[in-house]
Order: structure tokens, then C-alpha cells, then sequence
DNA sequence: CAGTGGCGGTCTGCATGCATTTTCCGGGGC
DNA sequence: GCCCCGGAAAATGCATGCAGACCGCCACTG
């Protein structure tokens, strides 16, 4: 039978979202037959999307099968050292290149943020929101699509809870500046502030892990 | 009958290089049964192919079918900020981490080169291999493969010859003032270098697409 | 004469069969 | 007790059949 009903997305989208959420994990092995059967889709669509992925490095060869890709903690670090860089220059642009309804509505987001701050889950979908704003802001399709690799490469990282406590304030705090800057068309501040951003962030990261390593062993 | 003889790569490498090698221009429509005869083997491998070649965007989507994508004026020039800021982070990168057997290596690409500043084509592939071993040498994974799909996307730029008159020699000496600041671990005079070549290459290109123009009329 | 409806061809997208290769497991030998 | 080898099961990779959608053309009608 076809793949029946209406509302069926792609089966890369449902591959992605599926490691996205953490369903399939970093070193997970994913075989053809079984995802074709989880999906309800022949063979082909999940060959396809899975050829896909990898192209993406978000899977890897493993022998002749695919796993899902992981990062070790260097490649994390080099990661990061990309996104900064690119968020950076996304900022940059976005100064110069932002209408002001643009920079309206990212003023909006941070206030709706305001609300938020005790609902963690929440605030991480609007902050990946956000950054997003931004990107398109910068009026460079190559760049977005540049910093859509990386968002999709995070989901790999050793998975931390998402907000640390605390982190919701300050990070709130920190996203006003940023649009501050975005505002004022202050190219070189909002480089800084994006690139400040972005390291607490990274920061923050590593002291999770560190304390998840203490957990385990 | 199968896939024949021996040698025979993939049908994505087959694809890609015909795009990079110009047989098939920004704008073809690329039907899967017509490569499936050309490259003689079915159209499943043909179409897996054609879908991880859309996924980086060196393809798009016309109606239903595929087609070359083509780059307008803007697009190049999104193209090249993005470049440019990740050719410098390299080169940063390259003057941090680069190994003094990395170096070496560049500097006598730049000799070698010396001896072919009359033959454009030779020159264009070691200009490629020359900003690619700067790439390997930030020892940053995730920039490398960020350059291969920017390098990738260039191949969609419309064609110019490749060397411009005289733009040898230039080169070769800005090629030759990286690897000095490289060797010399200047951080900041390596990003400067890397960013005021890549602005002659664009400066090159542009005049290049504006004498183009008035050719066609 | 112009506009519309139907019809044929073509191409994409999915399913499935088949061959090849790898991997895993168990038994036997050293 | 450990290692190596052989066979079976499973998974990948490719080919091909089939259904559905879209495009263009032509005839038919108002």
C-alpha cells in the first residue's frame, strides 16, 4: 500500500526530526529495512534520504552501513570555531542590511522571551528562532544556508540539557544586546556581541559535559 | 547488463564533474532516464545522485524536474562574502595551527607555480589545490568541508577564462605573501592576505562578467 | 475564429525482485 | 584456551515495473 494518509512529510524531514529529537542517537546504526518499515515507505525514499544525510555528514560509513555521525570533543570545538565565525558575520550583515521590520520583530522575540525565561524547552525553540531571524537578516542566501549545516551538525553534540540554570536570564540579556546593535547599525558591535554570545554559550556547553563525564564515571 | 567495466566511479562524481567540467550549464534540465543511457546504468544510482547534488543546492528544482543551478549577480556576491570570511579564518587557522611540514608544502606549490605562469589551465588546478592545503592546514574539519561546498557552488558562476591576462603573476605574489604570513604564524596579516586576494579574484571576475556582457551585446 | 476540454506522451516517484557482499556465529583445529 | 575458517543470514546496491502527475496538442464547440 502507498504510504497512505495526507499529512506525510518526506522521509528525509522524518529521518532528520527523528535525530534531531534525540530518537536516533550519535552512533546509532540505521538500517534501510527497518526505517523503511518504522516509516511505512519502500527501500528507496529512505536510501535516498539516507545518501542525503550523509552528503550532510550527519551520517557516516561505517563498513558498507550508515551510523549516525558523532562528534568527539575536538570536532565540537571546531565546530563552534565555524558557528562563531558565521554567526559573526551573519550579525555583521544584519546590521548593515536589516529593514527596520526585521529588527522589529527580532525586538519582539526577545521580549516574548521575557516570558518565558521558567520554560526551558520553550526558549530553546525560540532561540534557535532568533538566531534564525538574524541569519535571514543578513540578506545572504549562501551564508543561511552555510549556518543551517552548522544548526543541523549541533544536533549531533553530546546532548545536554538545554538551558543550564540561569542560562535563560543571562542569554535573554544577551540577545537584547544583539538586537540593540542590530538596531543602532553598530556592524563592528554586533560582530562582538554575537561572537560574546556565542562563547557563553560554548561555555556553558563544556561545563555540562564535564559534569556529565563526572556523572558517568 | 551491470555497470561494465572496472574504473568506473559513481554516478555522483560522474554528475559533479560534468557540472565542474561545464558539459552540463546552469540552467540544463538534467532528465534522469537521459543520464541513466549516458552514464549507462540505471536510473536509481542516477536519481540518489541527482537528489545529493540538490541537497547542496547545485541543483534546483523547475516544475518537478531538476535543473543546473545558475547563480545571478547577487548570488555571486553573497557567494564571495561567505568566502571570504571563511578563506580568512583559514588562513588564520593555518597560521595557528599549520605544520611546519604543511608550510613547506606551500611554499614550494608557490615555486612550482613560478614555472607555469603561462599555462592558465595548470594554474587554475594548482590554484585550487593551493587554497585547499591552506584549508587542511587550519586543521579545522568543519571549515574544510564548508570551503569544498563553496568551492562547489563556484562552479555555477558563470564562465569566465579562467586567467585572466597578467593575473598569474599577481597571484602568485599574494600566494607567496600568505605562505610568508603564514610561516611567519602572523594570525591577522595571514586573514588580511587571504581577504585582499580573494578581493582581487572578485574585482577579476567582475570585469571579466562585465566585458562579457558587452561582447554579448 | 477563439476558447475549452479531452487525450496521449513523457517524466518523476515508489515498490519490489535479484545479485553481491559483508558480517556474524559456530565448529573445529592448533 | 584461542584462533581461524566456512557457511548462512542479512543488508546493501542496482534494475525494472507500475502508477500518478504534468505538459502540450488537437479537435470540437460556442
Amino acid at each position: 500500500m502507498p504510504a497512505s494518509k495526507s499529512g506525510q512529510t518526506d522521509a528525509y524531514s522524518l529521518i532528520l526530526d527523528a535525530i534531531d529529537g534525540g530518537t536516533f542517537r550519535p552512533g546509532d546504526r540505521l538500517v534501510e529495512s527497518e526505517l523503511a518499515e518504522r516509516f511505512n515507505v519502500s527501500r528507496t525514499p529512505i536510501r535516498e534520504a539516507l545518501q542525503r544525510l550523509e552528503t550532510q555528514s550527519l551520517l557516516a560509513r561505517e563498513g558498507r552501513s550508515l551510523i549516525v555521525a558523532s562528534l568527539d570533543h575536538n570536532q565540537t570545538s571546531e565546530l563552534y570555531v565555524v558557528r562563531s565565525e558565521l554567526e559573526a558575520l551573519a550579525a555583521r550583515l544584519a546590521a548593515r542590511h536589516a529593514t527596520p521590520e526585521e529588527v522589529r520583530v527580532l525586538r519582539e522575540m526577545v521580549l516574548t522571551d521575557d516570558a518565558l525565561v521558567d520554560d526551558p524547552t520553550a526558549l530553546s525553540r525560540n532561540n534557535r528562532r532568533f538566531h534564525r531571524q538574524i541569519h535571514l537578516a543578513s540578506h545572504n542566501r549562501y551564508l543561511v544556508q552555510q549556518l543551517d549545516l552548522v544548526y543541523r551538525s549541533m544536533a549531533l553534540m553530546a546532548r545536554t540539557s538545554l538551558a543550564a540554570e540561569g542560562r535563560g536570564l543571562i542569554a535573554q540579556a544577551e540577545h537584547a544586546k544583539i538586537v540593540d546593535m542590530i538596531e543602532a547599525r553598530d556592524e563592528a558591535g554586533a560582530d562582538e556581541a554575537l561572537r560574546s554570545h556565542i562563547s557563553v554559550a560554548f561555555v556553558t556547553r563544556l561545563k555540562q559535559e564535564a559534569a556529565q563525564l563526572e556523572r558517568e564515571g
